[in-house]
DNA sequence: AGCCGGAGTCAACATTGTTGACCGAACTTC
DNA sequence: GAAGTTCGGTCAACAATGTTGACTCCGGCT
């Protein structure tokens, strides 16, 4: 490898300005020479150091979650924390879920996505569950995760958006905790 | 108004054709052009007829829901009529659905998502419920049920997707009816 | 007959992602 | 030090996209 000085900074900027982009306009609506023009340099060479619009667009939309959070909290409080954690998910995060759902007419982004569901909120749970059902719980949860942001993000329920965090925090909580932890095993009670 | 020989049926083979292509390829991989050959006319008829793409997509794209059964069932067996209304969304509606959610990175197509999540799912559940906190509990009976719709359809997750149908109607339809008609009023139990 | 309004056709436009040809500089090799 | 190779950068071009304008054509009105 040759010269250090200018490539790196120059991929790193075309790398920033695109994950920008994406997030903030999402992946149709951003332009490879919207990307070039940001990056201060040429559309060729985004391509060129990217394969292709889809490639950096999978190079940059990463969702990543803070686990531990989830992991070393009391079972019973699992719910709660996960209604806090999915509530606390900022700007940034935001703006790369909905980049990857709205991309995901693509193939190669509905898989990322598919991807990121799994390990970003199934896998965690699961790993905290026992029993012969565990793995459905953990993916009823996750979809009602799912549901959560989908419903403030990309439905955009105003009537959830303007509700207060700890009652939505509160309310959510217990309903994954009801998920993750039934109160009844199911069947009809046996007193 | 002249001549309603070709005319009408070529507007009504655009329109068709339109909503074909949408449904099964989602509005960024389906092309005007595409749309015109399928209909057997011209590109500039297309937009002719319908001002541009955008606007033929929204004017192709509705999602409706028959809203008796949700009406004329019981209120306790409400989330299990939900579940059941939602696991039969077939072919077409799952089409129209996927197609508004990658297309709503438009603005005008996320306020059409907006209104179909409102007066598809939130108004007739509103409709049922009563008390202080109806509105709320519609709209989060709402996020769940969008919820499924998303990790089936968007996230695609596959341990849900093998799942045998009556036991997601058994397990969704408890988890809507918690929601909806709360088994405790949210204290803790007092023995 | 003569006009007129709308349907249809064709060519063009700007913008998109992507490619190929060329240039220059820096490092390797003799 | 000279030659060569490899990579970053620039520019022009390509095909495909949505959209527009000019033009033709035809049915129905005055």
């Amino acid at each position: 490898m040759l010269q250090t000085g200018s490539s790196v900074s120059t991929r790193e900027s075309i790398h920033s300005a695109a994950a920008q982009l994406f997030r903030s306009r999402g992946y149709s609506r951003t332009t490879v020479r919207q990307i070039a023009a940001e990056a201060g340099t040429d559309p060729a060479l985004v391509i060129r150091h990217f394969k292709s619009k889809e490639l950096l667009f999978l190079e940059t939309m990463h969702l990543t979650l803070d686990d531990e959070p989830l992991l070393d909290v009391p079972l019973e409080r699992l719910g709660e924390r996960l209604a806090e954690l999915l509530l606390d998910l900022g700007g940034s995060a935001r703006g790369v879920f909905l980049a990857l759902v709205h991309g995901s007419n693509e193939p190669h982004i509905h898989d990322r996505l598919r991807d990121t569901h799994e390990h970003l909120f199934v896998e965690p749970l699961r790993r905290r569950l026992t029993g012969p059902d565990a793995d459905v719980r953990a993916r009823t949860a996750a979809a009602v995760a799912g549901g959560l942001l989908y419903a403030l993000w990309v439905a955009g329920d105003q009537g959830l958006l303007r509700m207060d965090r700890a009652e939505l925090v509160s309310r959510y909580g217990a309903l994954l905790q009801d998920v993750l932890t039934p109160r009844t095993p199911e069947g009809p009670r046996t007193p």
